[in-house]
DNA sequence: CCTGGATAGCTTAACGTTAAGCTATCTGGA
DNA sequence: TCCAGATAGCTTAACGTTAAGCTATCCAGG
């Protein structure tokens, strides 16, 4: 019986360990997903209505359409989540004044008053969440996702 | 105007990268998501369908609760996703002869010819994805995900 | 001016997802 | 035997999400 050829070997022991690199990869990320999105929920907020208010926060006002790009989410779910979040009293629509297609969404003062709250403690729980990985060790993960992401 | 103490300024330093490492994670891991998500959304399949087919495949008949478990998602869902698989005619459900509250699911010939074809195209895409690391690179990453995913 | 293509946001349909609560079944102890 | 607690699966309500298609607005070429 011949011993199989090397090249196919390679490709089974290649797609062995991608396939558990995946399966790691993608376990951390939803584990760490997870712990966030519950601390999250203690302050009533999905990760996506989070994410509206931190990029209204660090960037000012924008248009939906901007909010979707910076989120990455489509242009109906932005509707969606800037509703909820202005049911809540969170956020305002205005009419942009230069085009009228356009819904600049602000932060109200009470919106304002919890981002400012929240963001620190998110920041922190991503810092604790980390903290299981040295400083040097942080820097080699970021190198590999970096890479693995720009792919 | 005195330094900043040590301490605050490490703290500071630590968040900025856990930070940054944070967002290339989830990048790279959403980045590598999408791109798999695309690759079954060709076959019609979403991510929790491949998944219960997958685990079917690879682990024989189970019922829901154990479906549910294995791919992480709540006993309601698996409720929905295993029917919408029985409505294309992939799986079938049976009452288990022992206890009559479970629902054995089976693949179905149709489903096991699907699963057959697509499983081998997804850990290609997935060995395809993370071919831009080498090996070394890859052993790595796995090692930090590991450690992450642990904590 | 005005008309057609492009763009922003909204709506709808379909599925995914969870949490909470329901029904049916099982199981062990009185 | 019988009942109370546990368990599996289902249902419902609410939100997230996308794709596709709609409306209103903008803009540029004629």
């Amino acid at each position: 019986m011949p011993k199989p050829k090397p090249s196919r070997y390679r490709s089974d022991r290649a797609e062995r360990q991608a396939l558990s690199t995946y399966l790691k990869l993608t376990r951390a990320s939803d584990r760490l997903w997870d712990r966030l999105a519950l601390g999250l929920q203690r302050e009533d907020l999905t990760p996506s209505q989070f994410g509206v208010l931190e990029a209204l926060y660090h960037l000012g006002p924008m248009c939906q359409r901007d909010l979707g790009e910076r989120i990455l989410r489509s242009s109906g779910n932005m509707t969606m989540v800037v509703g909820n979040l202005e049911r809540r009293g969170l956020v305002r629509r205005e009419r942009a004044a230069g085009d009228g297609r356009l819904r600049q969404v602000h932060l109200t003062g009470t919106g304002e008053r919890l981002i400012r709250r929240v963001f620190p403690l998110h920041a922190a729980a991503i810092t604790g969440a980390l903290a299981v990985l040295t400083s040097e060790e942080q820097r080699a993960l970021a190198t590999l996702c970096r890479k693995l992401g720009a792919a």
